[in-house]
DNA sequence: ATATATTTATTGAATGATTATTCAATACTA
DNA sequence: TAGTATTGAATAATCATTCAATAAATATAT
């Protein structure tokens, strides 16, 4: 009766067919909200399109909560690895650091209206939902300090503003924030490339000699 | 059987009792909003905190999507008319207008964890609701546009950085969307002040000369 | 290998709770 | 008295969750 595909081979989000159940589900979760919200998210709808029943999703998480916050932990891990990487890479600058981290922010596998409108999804209910604001805060936290030490870096290089690596820090991270929504409501005159060239601009801003 | 109380009187946020019911229940959605999240907001409990009954808030309203989106409507108009305040006031210098709207735009009226909290929960649904799309995109467009007008003034006095108005504005404007989020996140690190520093500071960097 | 038993994976229909919406009945106002 | 405002109980729809039934996979015995 049922399509039998073969299991447990690898987490590919990209092909859904390949995937364990599990995966499946948090892929079809995260493409549910991306589609409809959170609000019109339903065990149903994701059931359907992870094609196993709507008993069985329930059945592999226990409750649908517990899918939506494995599927919030696993985009959040998928964030967290691909800015790892570029942190373990060895031999290379911190400038040139810097400005991987803000192709990494803006690629489209990252910033695209889809994806940012699940993470929207997600923080409209950190308030209400201490386990979602944990795996939220617990992101920007080791994004932040990361972010603050390639800074101070730079800043012991070259500091001619006078400025702290914290505050230049902060202010980085709240302007990939805010273009990441402005990504979401206004993606024609916000492209990917317009929001690297603003943010690029701020670190020529404030270290004119490392960026040029 | 139910209490009766002065109607029609004022539109006063602040105080339920005096307002008319139709302001009554606005009020209620946003404090429950800001209570329970946008999921957990039901017609029931708005009603109740509104005192009025269920039946009557979907009567006045038509439904209770019209309900939230007067609601989404009357935050922004709260908004909008803030900041207009400071752009009608003529005897004052562009750099004092522009510190005015910082403090306007983290000020505890404005800044606070439960209005951010329910900004946050109609932007989750702005991709799906055209409606909540374009209030959101209209505010968006007109501050961008005065904000950019006012940079353009300050740099044909002082521009040495080079940098176009435009850019300045955009960059302005996701930093304060990007610390209203981070307020939301972690409100004990991110205090009003600490955020106006952040955008002071920025403008400094951008224009030492206008901003000491 | 083949048949059979046992365990595990998956289904889908039934349940019960929640909730927006409706509307006839009632209270209030002029 | 007529008209308007407001109620609250009934309705119908939606949905998460449960669970007995079935299918598939694996182990065991022949």
């Amino acid at each position: 009766m049922k399509l039998v595909v073969k299991k447990k081979i690898v987490n590919s989000p990209d092909n859904i067919e390949l995937s364990t159940n599990h995966q499946k589900l948090i892929n079809a979760t995260i493409e549910t909200i991306a589609k409809r919200g959170l609000g019109e998210t339903t065990i149903s709808h994701v059931a359907k399109k992870a094609r196993v029943s709507q008993g069985y999703a329930n059945f592999k998480f226990k409750s649908k909560e517990n899918l939506l916050l494995s599927s919030l932990q696993f985009l959040s891990d998928e964030y967290k690895k691909s800015w790892s990487k570029i942190l373990e890479d060895q031999n290379i600058s911190p400038e040139e650091r810097v400005l991987k981290i803000i192709e990494n922010d803006f690629s489209p596998k990252i910033a695209n209206r889809n994806k940012i409108a699940v993470w929207f999804a997600f923080y409209s209910e950190v308030k209400f939902r201490p386990s979602y604001l944990s795996i939220c805060q617990y992101q920007d936290e080791i994004y932040s300090q990361q972010m603050e030490k390639l800074i101070q870096e730079i800043n012991d290089k070259n500091n001619e503003k006078g400025l702290q690596a914290n505050e230049i820090s902060e202010t980085f991270h709240s302007m990939v924030d805010g273009l990441w929504q402005r990504i979401l409501f206004d993606p024609k005159n916000y492209t990917n490339e317009f929001c690297k060239k603003l943010v690029k601009n701020y670190f020529k801003t404030i270290f004119p000699k490392n960026f040029s």
